[in-house]
RNA sequence: GGGGCGGUGGCGAAGUGGCUAACGCUGCGGAUUGCAAAUCCGCCAUUCGUGGGUUCAAAUCCCACCCGCCCCUCCA
Protein backbone atom coordinates (compact mmCIF):
# COMPACT_ATOMS: atom_id res chain seq x y z
CA UNK A 1 0.00 0.00 0.00
CA UNK A 2 1.38 3.64 -0.86
CA UNK A 3 1.98 5.59 2.17
CA UNK A 4 1.26 9.10 1.65
CA UNK A 5 2.53 12.23 3.44
CA UNK A 6 1.87 16.07 2.82
CA UNK A 7 5.00 17.56 2.45
CA UNK A 8 5.50 20.86 3.17
CA UNK A 9 8.67 21.34 0.61
CA UNK A 10 6.49 20.77 -2.24
CA UNK A 11 3.29 22.08 -0.49
CA UNK A 12 1.67 18.64 -1.74
CA UNK A 13 0.68 14.89 -0.72
CA UNK A 14 3.39 12.80 -2.17
CA UNK A 15 3.79 8.94 -2.07
CA UNK A 16 6.48 8.26 0.55
CA UNK A 17 9.52 6.06 -0.33
CA UNK A 18 12.52 6.09 2.12
CA UNK A 19 15.91 6.97 0.41
CA UNK A 20 17.38 3.32 1.95
CA UNK A 21 14.96 0.85 1.52
CA UNK A 22 15.92 -0.56 4.93
CA UNK A 23 15.54 1.96 7.00
CA UNK A 24 13.36 5.12 7.68
CA UNK A 25 15.58 8.05 9.25
CA UNK A 26 13.33 10.73 10.50
CA UNK A 27 14.48 14.08 13.32
CA UNK A 28 12.03 15.59 15.45
CA UNK A 29 12.49 18.97 16.48
CA UNK A 30 11.94 18.55 20.65
CA UNK A 31 11.83 20.97 23.35
CA UNK A 32 14.34 23.18 24.53
CA UNK A 33 14.32 22.66 28.54
CA UNK A 34 14.03 25.87 30.04
CA UNK A 35 10.53 24.98 31.19
CA UNK A 36 8.09 21.66 31.20
CA UNK A 37 6.68 21.05 27.80
CA UNK A 38 2.89 22.12 27.12
CA UNK A 39 0.14 20.44 25.21
CA UNK A 40 0.82 22.09 22.29
CA UNK A 41 4.37 21.02 22.32
CA UNK A 42 3.03 17.40 22.43
CA UNK A 43 0.57 17.58 20.26
CA UNK A 44 3.89 18.18 17.78
CA UNK A 45 6.02 15.60 19.27
CA UNK A 46 3.10 12.86 19.49
CA UNK A 47 2.49 13.75 15.98
CA UNK A 48 5.65 12.69 14.95
CA UNK A 49 5.42 9.35 17.10
CA UNK A 50 2.20 8.64 15.09
CA UNK A 51 4.80 9.11 11.75
CA UNK A 52 7.02 6.66 13.75
CA UNK A 53 4.41 3.94 14.40
CA UNK A 54 2.71 4.13 11.07
CA UNK A 55 5.67 3.29 9.38
CA UNK A 56 6.49 0.77 11.84
CA UNK A 57 2.71 -0.58 10.73
CA UNK A 58 3.53 -0.48 7.23
CA UNK A 59 6.57 -2.74 8.34
CA UNK A 60 9.20 -0.39 8.04
CA UNK A 61 12.41 0.20 10.35
CA UNK A 62 12.54 3.66 11.94
CA UNK A 63 15.37 5.12 13.32
CA UNK A 64 13.71 8.06 15.27
CA UNK A 65 15.84 10.44 16.65
CA UNK A 66 14.72 13.84 18.99
CA UNK A 67 16.90 17.13 20.09
CA UNK A 68 16.81 18.31 23.01
CA UNK A 69 17.42 22.03 23.12
CA UNK A 70 19.82 22.84 25.89
CA UNK A 71 21.69 25.78 24.79
CA UNK A 72 21.11 29.05 26.40
CA UNK A 73 19.76 30.90 23.62
CA UNK A 74 18.99 34.46 23.80
CA UNK A 75 15.47 35.40 24.16
CA UNK A 76 15.46 37.43 20.46
CA UNK A 77 18.36 35.77 19.06
CA UNK A 78 16.59 34.22 16.17
CA UNK A 79 16.48 37.22 13.77
CA UNK A 80 19.50 39.25 14.31
CA UNK A 81 22.75 39.06 15.96
CA UNK A 82 21.51 37.87 19.64
CA UNK A 83 20.06 39.84 21.88
CA UNK A 84 17.90 39.98 25.13
CA UNK A 85 17.50 38.08 28.14
CA UNK A 86 19.41 34.46 27.98
CA UNK A 87 16.71 31.71 27.91
CA UNK A 88 18.96 29.91 30.95
CA UNK A 89 19.03 33.17 33.42
CA UNK A 90 15.39 33.77 32.95
CA UNK A 91 14.62 30.29 33.52
CA UNK A 92 17.08 29.79 36.68
CA UNK A 93 15.00 33.34 37.99
CA UNK A 94 11.97 31.49 37.76
CA UNK A 95 13.50 27.94 39.03
CA UNK A 96 13.96 30.35 42.08
CA UNK A 97 11.22 31.49 42.72
CA UNK A 98 9.70 27.96 42.18
CA UNK A 99 11.59 26.59 44.70
CA UNK A 100 10.84 29.02 47.47
CA UNK A 101 6.60 28.63 46.51
CA UNK A 102 7.49 24.84 46.63
CA UNK A 103 6.40 23.98 43.06
CA UNK A 104 9.78 22.50 42.57
CA UNK A 105 10.58 20.13 45.18
CA UNK A 106 13.76 21.45 47.47
CA UNK A 107 16.29 19.14 46.41
CA UNK A 108 15.49 18.35 42.51
CA UNK A 109 18.09 21.29 41.37
CA UNK A 110 20.99 22.31 43.88
CA UNK A 111 22.22 25.02 42.40
CA UNK A 112 19.65 27.36 40.09
CA UNK A 113 22.41 29.52 38.71
CA UNK A 114 24.03 26.14 37.03
CA UNK A 115 22.41 26.33 33.91
CA UNK A 116 23.17 22.62 33.31
CA UNK A 117 21.11 21.77 36.04
CA UNK A 118 18.30 23.52 35.06
CA UNK A 119 18.86 21.72 31.36
CA UNK A 120 19.25 18.52 33.57
CA UNK A 121 16.12 19.04 35.66
CA UNK A 122 13.81 19.80 32.75
CA UNK A 123 14.82 17.37 30.15
CA UNK A 124 13.91 14.44 33.32
CA UNK A 125 10.67 16.42 33.32
CA UNK A 126 10.25 15.81 29.44
CA UNK A 127 11.06 12.39 29.45
CA UNK A 128 8.98 11.53 32.23
CA UNK A 129 6.33 13.80 30.08
CA UNK A 130 7.03 11.82 26.53
CA UNK A 131 6.99 8.52 28.50
CA UNK A 132 3.84 8.88 30.24
CA UNK A 133 2.17 9.88 26.62
CA UNK A 134 3.79 7.10 25.59
CA UNK A 135 6.65 8.79 23.16
CA UNK A 136 8.24 5.58 21.85
CA UNK A 137 11.55 7.64 20.83
CA UNK A 138 11.82 8.60 24.70
CA UNK A 139 12.36 5.18 25.68
CA UNK A 140 15.35 5.08 23.44
CA UNK A 141 18.02 7.16 25.40
CA UNK A 142 20.69 7.34 22.39
CA UNK A 143 17.98 8.75 19.84
CA UNK A 144 17.76 11.73 22.63
CA UNK A 145 20.45 13.98 21.58
CA UNK A 146 21.43 17.18 23.79
CA UNK A 147 22.90 20.37 21.45
CA UNK A 148 25.48 20.95 24.56
CA UNK A 149 27.13 17.51 24.07
CA UNK A 150 27.56 18.00 20.20
CA UNK A 151 29.08 22.01 20.21
CA UNK A 152 32.24 20.28 18.39
CA UNK A 153 30.04 18.82 15.79
CA UNK A 154 28.78 22.06 15.26
CA UNK A 155 31.86 24.01 14.85
CA UNK A 156 33.30 21.32 12.65
CA UNK A 157 30.42 22.54 10.31
CA UNK A 158 30.69 26.12 10.84
CA UNK A 159 34.06 25.30 9.78
CA UNK A 160 32.94 23.69 6.55
CA UNK A 161 30.63 25.93 5.89
CA UNK A 162 33.22 28.95 6.13
CA UNK A 163 35.26 26.35 4.00
CA UNK A 164 33.03 26.05 1.29
CA UNK A 165 31.74 29.86 0.98
CA UNK A 166 28.44 29.85 3.00
CA UNK A 167 29.32 31.55 5.68
CA UNK A 168 31.53 33.97 6.72
CA UNK A 169 32.91 36.15 10.15
CA UNK A 170 30.98 40.11 10.20
CA UNK A 171 33.01 42.51 11.29
CA UNK A 172 31.43 42.03 14.91
CA UNK A 173 32.97 38.85 15.01
CA UNK A 174 30.00 36.66 14.51
CA UNK A 175 29.98 34.41 12.47
CA UNK A 176 27.31 34.30 9.46
CA UNK A 177 25.78 32.49 7.22
CA UNK A 178 25.58 33.84 3.80
CA UNK A 179 21.67 33.60 2.40
CA UNK A 180 22.53 34.27 -0.91
CA UNK A 181 25.42 31.75 -1.68
CA UNK A 182 22.53 29.53 -1.10
CA UNK A 183 19.72 30.07 -4.16
CA UNK A 184 17.57 27.83 -2.69
CA UNK A 185 16.99 29.94 0.33
CA UNK A 186 13.44 30.01 0.62
CA UNK A 187 12.04 26.68 -0.95
CA UNK A 188 10.40 25.57 1.90
CA UNK A 189 8.34 28.64 3.27
CA UNK A 190 7.85 30.92 0.65
CA UNK A 191 10.28 33.23 1.93
CA UNK A 192 12.54 33.65 -0.69
CA UNK A 193 15.19 37.13 -0.49
CA UNK A 194 13.37 39.23 -2.60
CA UNK A 195 9.84 38.66 -0.67
CA UNK A 196 11.56 38.99 2.59
CA UNK A 197 12.98 42.07 1.56
CA UNK A 198 9.83 43.41 0.37
CA UNK A 199 7.18 41.78 2.60
CA UNK A 200 8.80 41.85 5.72
CA UNK A 201 7.00 45.26 6.87
CA UNK A 202 9.77 47.20 7.66
CA UNK A 203 10.69 44.81 10.35
CA UNK A 204 13.86 43.69 8.98
CA UNK A 205 15.48 47.17 8.50
CA UNK A 206 14.74 47.74 12.06
CA UNK A 207 17.33 45.92 13.45
CA UNK A 208 21.00 46.57 13.88
CA UNK A 209 21.87 44.73 10.15
CA UNK A 210 24.47 46.28 9.43
CA UNK A 211 27.19 43.66 10.13
CA UNK A 212 25.51 41.27 7.89
CA UNK A 213 25.79 41.55 4.05
CA UNK A 214 22.46 40.08 3.82
CA UNK A 215 19.64 41.20 6.58
CA UNK A 216 18.79 37.33 6.30
CA UNK A 217 22.07 36.53 7.08
CA UNK A 218 21.96 33.94 10.30
CA UNK A 219 24.18 33.57 13.31
CA UNK A 220 25.92 30.49 13.36
CA UNK A 221 28.41 31.32 16.04
CA UNK A 222 28.78 34.24 18.50
CA UNK A 223 31.61 35.43 20.75
CA UNK A 224 30.28 36.28 24.11
CA UNK A 225 32.19 35.60 27.44
CA UNK A 226 29.22 36.38 29.25
CA UNK A 227 26.89 34.24 28.12
CA UNK A 228 25.80 31.83 30.55
CA UNK A 229 26.98 28.60 28.61
CA UNK A 230 30.09 28.93 26.32
CA UNK A 231 32.17 26.90 24.78
CA UNK A 232 36.30 27.87 23.24
CA UNK A 233 35.73 28.23 19.51
CA UNK A 234 38.39 29.36 16.62
CA UNK A 235 36.21 32.30 16.59
CA UNK A 236 36.41 32.98 20.12
CA UNK A 237 34.71 31.99 23.60
CA UNK A 238 30.89 31.95 23.19
CA UNK A 239 27.86 29.78 21.78
CA UNK A 240 26.00 28.07 18.36
CA UNK A 241 23.23 29.71 16.65
CA UNK A 242 20.16 28.33 17.08
CA UNK A 243 19.46 26.49 14.36
CA UNK A 244 23.17 24.79 13.81
CA UNK A 245 22.01 22.10 16.06
CA UNK A 246 19.51 20.10 14.12
CA UNK A 247 21.93 20.01 10.73
CA UNK A 248 24.71 18.87 13.01
CA UNK A 249 22.80 15.93 15.10
CA UNK A 250 20.57 14.94 12.29
CA UNK A 251 23.72 13.77 10.42
CA UNK A 252 25.48 12.69 13.08
CA UNK A 253 23.24 10.20 14.55
CA UNK A 254 21.40 9.48 11.36
CA UNK A 255 24.55 8.89 9.41
CA UNK A 256 23.17 10.21 6.12
CA UNK A 257 23.25 13.63 4.39
CA UNK A 258 20.10 13.02 3.32
CA UNK A 259 17.43 12.26 6.02
CA UNK A 260 13.64 11.05 5.15
CA UNK A 261 11.53 12.89 7.64
CA UNK A 262 11.77 15.73 9.54
CA UNK A 263 9.04 17.36 11.79
CA UNK A 264 8.25 19.70 13.91
CA UNK A 265 5.06 22.59 14.77
CA UNK A 266 4.59 24.88 11.89
CA UNK A 267 5.97 27.76 13.62
CA UNK A 268 9.39 26.32 12.56
CA UNK A 269 8.94 25.91 8.65
CA UNK A 270 10.58 29.58 9.29
CA UNK A 271 12.90 30.31 10.07
CA UNK A 272 14.43 27.29 11.53
CA UNK A 273 14.09 24.61 9.55
CA UNK A 274 14.71 27.13 6.07
CA UNK A 275 18.17 27.57 8.00
CA UNK A 276 18.39 24.09 8.72
CA UNK A 277 18.18 23.10 4.72
CA UNK A 278 20.63 26.19 3.54
CA UNK A 279 23.21 24.86 6.88
CA UNK A 280 23.19 21.39 5.63
CA UNK A 281 22.94 21.74 2.28
CA UNK A 282 25.71 23.88 2.22
CA UNK A 283 27.97 21.64 3.93
CA UNK A 284 27.19 18.24 2.57
CA UNK A 285 26.62 19.42 -0.52
CA UNK A 286 23.98 17.41 -1.23
CA UNK A 287 20.47 18.21 -3.17
CA UNK A 288 18.21 18.05 -0.19
CA UNK A 289 18.68 17.47 3.93
CA UNK A 290 15.19 15.85 4.19
CA UNK A 291 12.65 14.41 1.75
CA UNK A 292 9.83 15.40 3.71
CA UNK A 293 9.53 18.21 6.01
CA UNK A 294 6.18 17.93 7.82
CA UNK A 295 4.75 20.09 10.09
CA UNK A 296 2.18 20.10 12.55
CA UNK A 297 -0.32 22.52 12.82
CA UNK A 298 -0.68 24.66 16.42
CA UNK A 299 -3.03 23.72 18.99
CA UNK A 300 -5.97 26.13 20.60
CA UNK A 301 -7.63 26.16 23.82
CA UNK A 302 -10.84 25.93 24.00
CA UNK A 303 -10.90 28.51 20.72
CA UNK A 304 -7.95 31.01 21.35
CA UNK A 305 -4.65 30.94 21.23
CA UNK A 306 -2.80 29.46 23.91
CA UNK A 307 -0.60 32.10 25.52
CA UNK A 308 0.21 32.88 29.13
CA UNK A 309 -1.32 35.69 29.54
CA UNK A 310 -4.90 34.26 28.86
CA UNK A 311 -4.12 31.80 31.51
CA UNK A 312 -4.48 28.66 29.03
CA UNK A 313 -1.18 27.82 28.66
CA UNK A 314 -1.66 24.46 30.32
CA UNK A 315 1.41 21.85 30.76
CA UNK A 316 0.84 18.23 30.25
CA UNK A 317 1.40 17.49 34.28
CA UNK A 318 -1.10 20.50 34.17
CA UNK A 319 -4.08 18.28 32.33
CA UNK A 320 -2.98 15.18 34.15
CA UNK A 321 -3.29 16.67 37.07
CA UNK A 322 -6.16 18.01 36.82
CA UNK A 323 -5.21 21.53 37.18
CA UNK A 324 -6.40 22.28 33.64
CA UNK A 325 -9.74 20.74 33.39
CA UNK A 326 -10.66 20.49 36.92
CA UNK A 327 -10.85 16.72 36.61
CA UNK A 328 -7.61 13.87 36.64
CA UNK A 329 -7.29 12.90 33.39
CA UNK A 330 -5.80 9.68 32.12
CA UNK A 331 -2.47 9.73 30.40
CA UNK A 332 -4.22 8.00 27.13
CA UNK A 333 -7.01 10.05 26.97
CA UNK A 334 -4.80 13.14 26.39
CA UNK A 335 -2.38 11.38 24.18
CA UNK A 336 -5.63 10.19 21.79
CA UNK A 337 -7.03 13.65 22.60
CA UNK A 338 -3.53 15.17 20.96
CA UNK A 339 -3.41 12.85 17.84
CA UNK A 340 -6.97 12.17 17.25
CA UNK A 341 -7.71 15.05 14.69
CA UNK A 342 -5.66 15.84 11.58
CA UNK A 343 -2.18 17.31 12.28
CA UNK A 344 -2.83 20.00 9.33
CA UNK A 345 -5.65 21.21 10.83
CA UNK A 346 -6.06 23.49 14.01
CA UNK A 347 -6.74 21.38 16.71
CA UNK A 348 -9.08 22.87 19.47
CA UNK A 349 -8.18 21.50 22.72
CA UNK A 350 -11.05 21.72 25.00
CA UNK A 351 -12.66 20.06 28.03
CA UNK A 352 -15.03 18.25 25.99
CA UNK A 353 -12.77 17.22 23.46
CA UNK A 354 -11.31 15.31 26.36
CA UNK A 355 -14.61 13.99 27.66
CA UNK A 356 -15.03 12.61 24.23
CA UNK A 357 -11.72 11.53 24.12
CA UNK A 358 -12.14 9.29 27.82
CA UNK A 359 -15.44 7.80 25.93
CA UNK A 360 -13.14 6.51 23.26
CA UNK A 361 -10.38 4.93 25.33
CA UNK A 362 -13.13 3.62 27.50
CA UNK A 363 -14.51 1.88 24.79
CA UNK A 364 -11.24 0.57 23.32
CA UNK A 365 -10.10 -0.43 26.74
CA UNK A 366 -13.21 -2.47 27.41
CA UNK A 367 -13.36 -4.28 24.16
CA UNK A 368 -9.95 -5.56 24.50
CA UNK A 369 -11.26 -6.61 28.12
CA UNK A 370 -14.30 -8.46 26.35
CA UNK A 371 -11.61 -9.72 23.46
CA UNK A 372 -9.36 -11.13 26.18
CA UNK A 373 -12.19 -13.11 28.09
CA UNK A 374 -13.74 -14.32 25.12
CA UNK A 375 -10.54 -15.53 23.55
CA UNK A 376 -8.68 -16.68 26.69
CA UNK A 377 -6.03 -14.11 26.12
CA UNK A 378 -4.95 -15.96 22.57
CA UNK A 379 -4.58 -13.42 19.37
CA UNK A 380 -3.97 -14.31 16.24
CA UNK A 381 -1.33 -12.25 14.20
CA UNK A 382 -3.68 -10.26 11.62
CA UNK A 383 -2.63 -8.55 8.70
CA UNK A 384 -4.96 -6.69 6.27
CA UNK A 385 -7.21 -9.03 4.69
CA UNK A 386 -9.31 -8.06 7.67
CA UNK A 387 -11.54 -5.65 6.73
CA UNK A 388 -11.09 -3.05 9.95
CA UNK A 389 -7.51 -3.41 9.67
CA UNK A 390 -7.46 -2.71 6.12
CA UNK A 391 -9.90 0.32 6.27
CA UNK A 392 -7.66 1.39 9.53
CA UNK A 393 -3.87 1.31 7.43
CA UNK A 394 -5.76 2.89 4.31
CA UNK A 395 -6.89 5.97 6.11
CA UNK A 396 -3.25 5.75 7.89
CA UNK A 397 -1.83 5.93 4.40
CA UNK A 398 -3.65 9.00 3.14
CA UNK A 399 -1.76 11.47 5.25
CA UNK A 400 -2.47 10.09 8.66
CA UNK A 401 -6.21 10.86 8.55
CA UNK A 402 -6.56 9.57 12.39
CA UNK A 403 -10.14 10.33 11.99
CA UNK A 404 -10.91 8.23 9.20
CA UNK A 405 -9.21 5.33 11.01
CA UNK A 406 -11.26 5.90 13.98
CA UNK A 407 -14.24 6.03 11.76
CA UNK A 408 -13.44 2.05 11.00
CA UNK A 409 -12.26 0.72 14.07
CA UNK A 410 -15.23 2.19 16.71
CA UNK A 411 -18.28 0.81 15.19
CA UNK A 412 -15.98 -2.52 15.14
CA UNK A 413 -15.47 -1.96 19.03
CA UNK A 414 -19.15 -1.63 19.64
CA UNK A 415 -19.59 -4.88 17.72
CA UNK A 416 -18.92 -8.66 19.22
CA UNK A 417 -16.45 -10.77 16.84
CA UNK A 418 -17.20 -14.23 15.95
CA UNK A 419 -13.35 -14.88 16.02
CA UNK A 420 -12.24 -12.97 19.35
CA UNK A 421 -8.82 -13.87 19.14
CA UNK A 422 -8.45 -12.97 15.27
CA UNK A 423 -10.07 -9.59 17.00
CA UNK A 424 -7.67 -9.34 19.43
CA UNK A 425 -4.87 -9.75 16.81
CA UNK A 426 -6.10 -7.25 14.73
CA UNK A 427 -6.58 -4.26 17.40
CA UNK A 428 -3.29 -5.17 19.26
CA UNK A 429 -1.96 -3.95 15.34
CA UNK A 430 -4.46 -0.84 15.93
CA UNK A 431 -3.22 -0.14 18.92
CA UNK A 432 0.54 -0.14 17.98
CA UNK A 433 -0.17 2.71 16.25
CA UNK A 434 -2.91 4.59 18.29
CA UNK A 435 -1.06 3.38 21.80
CA UNK A 436 -4.46 4.50 23.98
CA UNK A 437 -5.51 0.94 25.20
CA UNK A 438 -3.81 -0.07 27.01
CA UNK A 439 -1.01 2.63 26.81
CA UNK A 440 2.69 1.63 27.72
CA UNK A 441 4.27 4.02 29.72
CA UNK A 442 6.48 4.29 32.83
CA UNK A 443 5.06 2.64 35.44
CA UNK A 444 4.49 6.02 37.40
CA UNK A 445 1.15 7.03 36.18
CA UNK A 446 -0.95 3.74 36.88
CA UNK A 447 0.05 4.24 40.98
CA UNK A 448 -2.73 6.89 41.69
CA UNK A 449 -5.48 4.60 40.80
CA UNK A 450 -4.64 2.53 44.06
CA UNK A 451 -4.57 4.96 46.83
CA UNK A 452 -8.37 5.04 47.55
CA UNK A 453 -9.42 1.68 46.12
CA UNK A 454 -9.65 -0.08 49.18
CA UNK A 455 -12.13 2.80 50.36
CA UNK A 456 -14.01 2.74 47.26
CA UNK A 457 -14.51 -1.26 47.42
CA UNK A 458 -15.42 -1.27 50.69
CA UNK A 459 -18.60 1.32 49.38
CA UNK A 460 -19.12 -0.57 46.59
CA UNK A 461 -20.27 -3.80 49.45
CA UNK A 462 -21.97 -1.59 51.55
CA UNK A 463 -23.76 -0.19 48.72
CA UNK A 464 -24.82 -4.17 47.34
CA UNK A 465 -25.62 -4.65 51.19
CA UNK A 466 -28.16 -1.83 51.25
CA UNK A 467 -29.77 -2.77 48.10
CA UNK A 468 -30.02 -6.37 49.38
CA UNK A 469 -32.27 -5.32 52.33
CA UNK A 470 -34.03 -2.51 49.63
CA UNK A 471 -32.77 0.48 51.88
CA UNK A 472 -32.50 2.51 48.53
CA UNK A 473 -32.08 5.95 50.27
CA UNK A 474 -28.65 4.44 51.99
CA UNK A 475 -27.73 3.16 48.54
CA UNK A 476 -28.39 6.04 46.97
CA UNK A 477 -26.50 8.19 49.01
CA UNK A 478 -23.39 5.40 49.26
CA UNK A 479 -23.54 5.89 44.98
CA UNK A 480 -23.32 9.42 44.85
CA UNK A 481 -20.22 9.34 47.38
CA UNK A 482 -18.36 6.98 45.20
CA UNK A 483 -19.73 9.17 42.01
CA UNK A 484 -18.01 12.32 43.71
CA UNK A 485 -15.14 10.35 44.00
CA UNK A 486 -14.32 10.65 40.37
CA UNK A 487 -15.38 6.40 39.43
CA UNK A 488 -18.36 5.22 37.50
CA UNK A 489 -20.98 2.55 39.99
CA UNK A 490 -22.03 -0.05 37.63
CA UNK A 491 -24.71 -2.21 39.56
CA UNK A 492 -25.49 -5.39 38.89
CA UNK A 493 -26.91 -9.20 40.10
CA UNK A 494 -23.20 -10.04 40.29
CA UNK A 495 -22.25 -6.90 42.24
CA UNK A 496 -21.34 -3.37 42.05
CA UNK A 497 -18.08 -2.43 40.63
CA UNK A 498 -16.75 0.85 40.56
CA UNK A 499 -14.31 1.99 37.49
CA UNK A 500 -11.98 4.76 37.48
CA UNK A 501 -13.20 7.92 35.46
CA UNK A 502 -10.47 8.94 32.91
CA UNK A 503 -11.60 12.50 32.58
C1' G B 1 2.27 43.34 2.08
C1' G B 2 4.22 38.06 1.41
C1' G B 3 3.71 32.56 2.47
C1' G B 4 0.23 28.53 3.96
C1' C B 5 -4.18 25.83 6.02
C1' G B 6 -9.31 25.55 6.51
C1' G B 7 -15.03 26.61 6.33
C1' U B 8 -19.59 19.61 6.23
C1' G B 9 -25.79 18.27 11.32
C1' G B 10 -26.26 21.11 18.29
C1' C B 11 -20.66 19.97 18.95
C1' G B 12 -16.07 17.37 17.21
C1' A B 13 -14.79 15.23 12.62
C1' A B 14 -14.26 11.85 7.81
C1' G B 15 -15.45 12.03 2.77
C1' U B 16 -12.29 15.45 -2.99
C1' G B 17 -17.08 13.53 -9.51
C1' G B 18 -21.93 8.97 -9.08
C1' C B 19 -24.47 3.89 -3.66
C1' U B 20 -29.60 6.36 1.42
C1' A B 21 -23.02 12.38 3.26
C1' A B 22 -18.59 7.84 7.65
C1' C B 23 -17.56 7.87 12.75
C1' G B 24 -17.75 9.85 17.92
C1' C B 25 -20.35 12.98 21.45
C1' U B 26 -24.99 15.28 22.60
C1' G B 27 -30.32 14.84 22.00
C1' C B 28 -34.87 11.79 21.41
C1' G B 29 -37.68 6.83 21.66
C1' G B 30 -37.23 1.74 23.52
C1' A B 31 -34.92 -2.61 26.32
C1' U B 32 -32.57 -3.14 31.04
C1' U B 33 -32.75 -0.96 36.32
C1' G B 34 -35.78 -0.13 42.91
C1' C B 35 -34.46 4.73 40.47
C1' A B 36 -30.08 5.67 37.94
C1' A B 37 -25.33 4.91 35.65
C1' A B 38 -23.12 1.62 32.28
C1' U B 39 -24.70 -1.45 28.26
C1' C B 40 -27.77 -2.84 24.04
C1' C B 41 -31.58 -1.62 19.90
C1' G B 42 -33.61 2.35 16.94
C1' C B 43 -34.06 7.65 15.26
C1' C B 44 -31.77 12.59 14.28
C1' A B 45 -27.91 16.92 7.82
C1' U B 46 -32.70 16.46 0.81
C1' U B 47 -27.54 19.00 2.58
C1' C B 48 -21.85 20.29 2.62
C1' G B 49 -19.35 29.26 3.80
C1' U B 50 -21.94 32.46 -0.42
C1' G B 51 -23.05 33.33 -5.62
C1' G B 52 -22.33 31.72 -10.50
C1' G B 53 -20.42 27.94 -14.12
C1' U B 54 -18.88 22.90 -16.24
C1' U B 55 -21.27 17.91 -16.29
C1' C B 56 -26.18 12.96 -17.53
C1' A B 57 -24.19 13.53 -12.36
C1' A B 58 -20.50 18.03 -7.60
C1' A B 59 -19.65 18.66 -0.70
C1' U B 60 -16.09 16.95 -4.28
C1' C B 61 -13.93 20.32 -10.79
C1' C B 62 -13.69 25.86 -12.56
C1' C B 63 -14.49 31.31 -11.52
C1' A B 64 -15.71 35.20 -8.14
C1' C B 65 -16.73 36.66 -3.30
C1' C B 66 -17.23 36.23 2.22
C1' C B 67 -15.29 34.33 6.83
C1' G B 68 -11.78 31.86 10.37
C1' C B 69 -6.87 30.30 11.68
C1' C B 70 -1.44 29.94 11.40
C1' C B 71 3.53 31.68 9.84
C1' C B 72 6.70 35.93 8.20
C1' U B 73 8.94 38.22 15.79
C1' C B 74 10.77 33.81 21.14
C1' C B 75 7.28 29.91 20.31
C1' A B 76 5.77 22.83 18.80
Amino acid sequence: MDIRFYNTLTNSVQTFQPVDAGCVRMYSCGPTVYDFAHIGNFRSFLFADVIRRTLEFFGYRVHHVMNITDVGHMTDDASADGGGEDKMEAAAKRMKADKKSGKVTAGAVENPDDPYQIAEYYTKAFLEDAQTLGLRVAFEPDNILKATQNIDTMQEMIATLIQRGHAYVGPDGVVYYSVESFPDYGKLSGNTLDRLLTGAGGRISQENQSAKRHPADFMLWKADRHHIMKWDSPWGTGYPGWHIECSCMARKRLEKDVIDIHTGGEDLIFPHHECEIAQSRGATGADAFARFWMHARFLMVEGEKMSKSKGNFWTVRDVLEGRATGVKVHPAVLRLELIKSHYRANMNFTRKGLQDSAGVVKRLTDFRSKLEAASGGKSEPADLSHPVLKEFAEALADDLNIAGALGAVLPWAASVPTDPAMALGVLNRINDVLAVAPLATAESSAADDSDDSDGILQLCQQLDKARAGRDYATADRIRSEITAAGYDVKTSPQGTVAQKRLA
